[in-house]
RNA sequence: GCCCAGAUAGCUCAGUCGGUAGAGCAGCGGAUUGAAAAUCCGCGUGUCGCUGGUUCGAUUCCGGCUCUGGGCA
């Protein structure tokens, strides 16, 4: 693209899905402007997955500063509320937030409401008594949140309990309660990559062949002894493939197809939320 | 060569006691205010292998053929 377009001055947003090359236009824009590269993505935030989540390597690194790149620990939480507060006292510089977690710019663009953090003991009694009685969470909802939220969805249904059950005030009330965005939406330059399908899927699978060349199955080795399904940081696509493999559960062929697959549906879920979400951003158009 | 079992949605299969068919997965569309690379919602016409026969009517019953498995020689 041409970057002789993007703003010098204004902070650079852009988000993209997976595979499309993100990281290298934003470490370009960085580079021409003195910029902080700022990482926007979920999982590119764990210290565990380097090449697994294609994080920019160190001598990529070495050349423009990154921040909010793998200072995170394999066991530990993180949540758009960890990330924007992460943010907001880097937004006194130059910089260029680049990654491809929809919430995150959205929290950033449009505010969040100011929700306290959920203690640890909530969000196990909440754990609980979501895989035990469903039924029992939502009942338990105050009325004005049981209308907003979608009450099929366990995930959803669950964050409101807790927001309840740990602050007295239903989720609906705090998230009325307008909190300010960190960076309007207009005081940036705000670009979504929007690459053609078939170009993105091409990608992917070369991406992930190029993982595994570069160590992918190693990374996972290593993490193997730590291995916990729920924590957040091993929903990173292809970790818990590969470790099947290791595991000698499914071939290397097959584990690679079926991160692929993974990949390609998170790529499309992506381009729904850039789609209906950043329709006042600059397209990107790619492929 | 003979015998048996299959042949139905992109894939794996179910089903129709004869009235032209439906699940899972994939795919497509959508939602998304602190686990978001997560979570959830919606969308199913396809020569029912080909070809004759029986029948008002066949994907379904009968015959032949083709292909794919398995068995016997």
């Amino acid at each position: 693209m041409d970057l002789g377009k993007v703003s010098r001055e204004r902070p650079v947003l852009i988000a993209g899905p997976t595979a499309s090359g993100k990281s290298a236009l934003a470490a370009e824009i960085a580079a021409r402007d003195g910029r902080l590269v700022v990482n926007a993505d979920a999982l590119q935030v764990y210290g565990c997955w380097r090449v697994l989540t294609a994080r920019p390597s160190v001598a990529e690194a070495a050349l423009v500063p990154h921040a909010l790149y793998g200072h995170v620990g394999r066991d530990q939480g993180y949540s758009v509320g960890h990330w924007l507060r992460e943010v907001a006292v880097l937004l006194d510089r130059p910089v260029v937030i680049v990654g491809g977690t929809g919430l995150y710019f959205s929290g950033l663009t449009e505010g969040l409401a100011l929700v306290p953090e959920i203690p640890a003991a909530v969000r196990v009694e909440a754990d609980v008594l979501r895989l035990g009685d469903l039924e029992a969470m939502r009942a338990g909802l105050d009325a004005a949140t049981a209308a907003r939220i979608d009450l099929a969805n366990p995930a959803r249904v669950q964050r409101a309990w807790e927001v309840l059950r740990a602050t007295g005030r239903g989720l609906a009330a705090w998230q009325g309660a307008a909190a300010p965005p960190l960076l309007a939406r207009g005081d940036a330059e705000a670009l979504v990559l929007r690459p053609d399908v078939p170009w993105l899927d091409a990608r992917i699978a070369r991406r992930f062949s190029a993982m595994l060349e570069g160590g992918a199955l190693s990374e996972v080795a290593a993490e193997m002894a730590f291995w916990d399904p729920v924590r957040p940081s091993a929903r990173a696509i292809g970790a818990a493939e590969l470790r099947e493999h290791l595991l000698g559960r499914m071939t290397l062929a097959q584990a690679e197809q079926a991160a692929g697959l993974a990949t390609r549906q998170y790529a499309k879920r992506q381009r729904t939320w850039f789609r209906s979400r950043m329709k006042d951003w600059a397209e990107v158009p790619l492929g």
